[in-house]
DNA sequence: ATGAAAGCGCTAACAT
DNA sequence: ATGTTAGCGCTTTCAT
């Protein structure tokens, strides 16, 4: 009898030990020559040859479980969306690819629907699975979920934003300076009164953004009043304030609406009201959804390099993987150029 | 001495057997309680207690390699995409996601851009990971790459379409009838000659489109002439073949589209030969991108379940997973009514 | 009601 | 130039 047959000699020889087996060698030469190893090792030539004959004609797949088990390194990342609309996903991904180069690391994408909850649940499960590390789009309310994350060891980076407060963590995102294009554009164009349509949000990007769109109205010598600063609830409606804004007496000339669907929705409340665009009103945004440059809208907005974003974060990510203790990189991606629609015009007189 | 120490007693405990030590109760306890079959084996309600306490103390969490090498099993699947462009990947994982329902199986999405090169990798990547099962939305040449996840073991279905002869693997698709809905409604304008702009393509439902053309053409007594179809390679301009179709004598007087993007494009190019639509000539396709009803465009369509594609993957994807051994499911997805726009119109007599 | 122990498939010291 | 071996962290049968 020989010694204990751990890896049961089954019809598909599957694991690297049956496969050394099979073959009359150790695990080791077969695991150094499969990974490439085989030079390092001066595994004779003969020998690489067959190993690599059989694994082939088994069609030997490694089980990256157990790789990784072993290795505590999955090569695998994380990317927490919170929707997969419009081109956005889309061009993120392609960004954080390219910024990953020839890493091998693969991107697995998950995606929350903009529940808090289920982004706990995949945060964990990504965890678990001991992936790399995560490039994440935060909720404004993820605070904990995301200092949970740092705390188990895995490196994170924010795309796109940042909750306030968590400086600990790094994120790559969208240079604010862009609210300052659209704007300073408006104003070039003679407007005074440029009201401001965001979404209350507490994290660091947001605020910034506000914060360049009222220090732009003040190098500008322009009053900022705060009546002009709209913050609605994610998701709720701006028809009553937008209204609301245009009823009121020398009223707003212009609205820097901060994401495209607030633009497209503001178009369709001043026709709605009877106001022209651009000759009554002007209409100018940020980023480049499809729907902004649709032929039936052709917003004004200051483009913005996604990819890049991406891209950024993914570079970001991979210099923490490889050095952990480092401090927290906080990237700021610049660029985007205006792109002058059908919406901003002259202010009128 | 005690026994040789296996797990390092480090200062964060963080593994299950650590955990056990830490508390003086074996890692088999332990483990049932934390996954829930404490009551099945009648662990006393005070461990219980205390297993959990410690656990939460800790901030235990699960290695899912460890556990996934052990069990076989990943509560994991693969989704691959061609791309995350527009809607469509978004409607398609939620449809995932509500199919899944309560199976605590998360959905890894991936995404090759078209590649075939990278989607190799990345199937592999996936079957290496051991994920329970593949919704993959296929290339036309992809064919090889699928037999091998199949041959592997890897429980698969197809999203949307299948290659042409590959019946063994399981499919849930949107029924090819839309293309009926469609073609009728041309039909019902008065329109005799109806051109068909599609793609080459030789997988099953895209093959099931043009017969469905054709069957509804002949249904109606109207010829279905060779030269009215136009087949492109994928990604090729429709510019030529549609202003030879109306240079010719005895123009078509509707286009069925069978992709947005060559409605689109259509429309464009009987702008450029200064013909209106659908005065001059009417344009229909299927499927409902947020372009086709953008106010630009309004294009008549037939409205496509999307979700309910994605459903049905889900649930055919995890009634594979429970018996491999079934037979292939391949399932159409009914649906998606009729939507009027502003490109179909009476046919000019 | 709880524990001992084997082993999932792989890698990487450490031999020889 | 190749082999031995000890785990990575978990589940699960079989004991007690």
């Amino acid at each position: 009898m020989t010694a204990k047959i751990k890896n049961k000699p089954t019809g598909r020889v599957t694991t690297l030990s049956g496969l050394a087996k099979h073959l009359g060698l150790s695990p080791t030469t077969v695991s150094f020559v499969l990974n490439g190893q085989a030079e390092a090792r001066k595994i004779a030539p003969e020998t690489i040859k067959r190993i690599l004959a059989a694994a082939e004609e088994v069609d030997y797949v490694p089980n990256a479980l157990a790789r990784g088990l072993r290795q505590k390194r999955t090569h695998a990342i994380g990317v927490v969306f919170p929707h997969l609309k419009g081109d956005w996903a889309h061009r993120i991904t392609q960004g954080i690819a390219e910024g990953l180069g020839d890493s091998k690391t693969v991107p697995l994408i998950v995606c929350h629907y903009g529940s808090g909850e289920l982004e706990r649940e995949l945060l964990r499960s990504l965890v678990e699975r001991r992936v790399d590390g995560i490039i994440c789009n935060p909720l404004a309310d993820g605070f904990n979920r995301y200092l949970q994350v740092r705390d188990r060891g895995v490196p994170l980076v924010f795309l796109g934003d940042a909750p306030k407060g968590l400086d600990a963590i790094s994120y790559a995102a969208w240079d604010p300076a862009a609210v300052g294009v659209a704007v300073r554009h408006l104003i070039e164009l003679g407007h005074r009164r440029i009201a401001y349509l965001g979404v209350r949000d507490s994290r660091t990007i947001s605020a910034a953004r506000r914060r360049v769109y009222r220090d732009t109205l003040e190098e500008a010598g322009l009053a900022c009043s705060r009546r002009d600063i709209v913050l609605n609830e994610p998701g709720a409606d701006f028809e009553a304030p937008v209204r609301q804004l245009l009823a009121g007496p020398d009223r707003p000339t212009a609205f820097f609406a901060l994401y495209d669907d607030i633009a497209i929705s503001v178009l369709g409340i001043l026709r709605a009201q009877g106001l022209r665009c651009p000759e009554d009103v002007s209409v100018a945004t940020i980023g480049d959804s499809p729907l902004v440059s649709a032929p039936g809208h052709q917003i004004t907005t200051v483009s913005c390099p996604v990819e890049e974003e991406g891209k950024a974060c993914a570079a970001c990510l991979e210099q923490i993987i490889q050095n952990p203790k480092r401090d927290p990189i906080h990237r700021l991606v610049p660029g985007g150029g205006l792109v002058v629609g059908r919406t901003t015009g002259p202010c009128p007189s």
